[in-house]
DNA sequence: AACCTTAGTCATCAATCGTTGACTGATGTA
DNA sequence: TACATCAGTCAACGATTGATGACTAAGGTT
């Protein structure tokens, strides 16, 4: 299970081909702009198929956000560091089929078809997972960190903010774990290089 | 043309009231589930003149968002700490028809026929004058601040997160306040009771 | 053979959107 | 009077959207 990017298993059926486009979909365009024409094109199947298989488009971006948006995505990666493990899943440089897992919450925050979806996402794909992973933080600040990487993404890749573009990533990097490490309350710089392996020096 | 007697600024104009009632509709709603027939119905005209007097639904978008974004509003009633005025625009409970000036950004950056307008809000608006209000942060992290703001804006607004709407605003305040802070790298203690006068306290 | 389910297509629906050309009516202005 | 401009309305357009009912074709079961 090394390189996954989205489906847990390779099902080959008609109906995950589509889920999976729809994530796709959904993660680079906003809800409203996106279509269900356009993921049935992708799949190579008709549009009412799409419609179909799931009911409607607001079942079918339900799914998709549960999909791709599972806390075992969330982190996956994470050796330790929550803050870097966070910053990453945000800022991480996006190739062409390749999302994160975020990437389709940032999109459609606006629509209201979309907004129950999200919130049921929020508390039960990260808030809870987050607070039961680091139980000294308190749900209004991991309801923050999820505030603060929504942001990122959306001035980043939604809007193209120059200032985040710009530069070095590293640096960007930096000031995002910082603020996400503010808001945990924990050490940044207990992973500040991630494989330097400082022996733990005791701080405080 | 000599007589262009037209006060420029009576307010009294249809065109006045169609723009005001534009800031009203984009603040509460997103791009695309904002209709010309809504903001025509609201000031009473027919919605081909909506249409007509700005142009485009996109160049109406725009001067609402350079109307209710300008500068002189985010920082107006700036006492000397940011972070406090800056929390206070995104946290500000709103009455039925009083918006905060960054409402309107919150919606509606799904929307790419927005994007480049919310681009150009942010840097003109918000990054630029924001730097030169405190020449110590970089523009990076004048950014952060606004992703920051926009997030928790989208979180609590339109996804009415419950963390963030459950407990006391004081306490969402401080963390927000912090977060700022830290990205402003300023001391928040320095406001933190706002009518003490605290005698700047020479620290580091 | 007859029958049922699954997979998928086709044409079309009703609704909504922003946009536009043509029009009316009032208000000046020469 | 004649003319021009501004304020605003009216009806319709073309495009796009999600949603449906009716249909075909294949596969399996009895």
């Amino acid at each position: 299970m090394p390189n996954r990017v989205i489906s847990p298993d390779a099902s080959d059926t008609t109906r995950d081909r589509i889920l999976k486009a729809a994530i796709l979909r959904f993660s680079a365009h906003s809800y409203d702009d996106t279509g269900l024409r356009d993921i049935a094109a992708d799949v190579g199947v008709d549009m009412a198929y799409v419609h179909r298989s799931f009911g409607s488009k607001e079942k079918l971006f339900y799914e998709a956000v549960k999909a791709s948006g599972r806390p075992e995505q969330l982190f996956a990666e994470d050796d330790g560091c929550l803050p870097s493990t966070l910053a990453n899943q945000i800022l991480s440089r996006k190739g062409a089929n390749e999302i994160g897992a975020l990437d389709i919450v940032v999109q459609s925050f606006a629509s209201p078809a979309a907004s129950r979806v999200l919130n049921e996402f929020l508390e039960e794909d990260f808030v809870a997972p987050l607070v039961r992973k680091l139980s000294t933080v308190s749900r209004r600040r991991a309801a923050l960190v999820a505030a603060f990487l929504a942001g990122v993404g959306i001035l980043k890749d939604a809007i193209k903010a120059e200032p985040l573009l710009e530069g070095e990533r590293s640096a960007l990097e930096e000031d995002v774990k910082q603020v996400i490490a503010t808001l945990l309350e924990v050490e940044v710089r207990d992973c500040d290089s991630p494989r330097e392996h400082v022996p733990h020096e005791t701080r405080r």
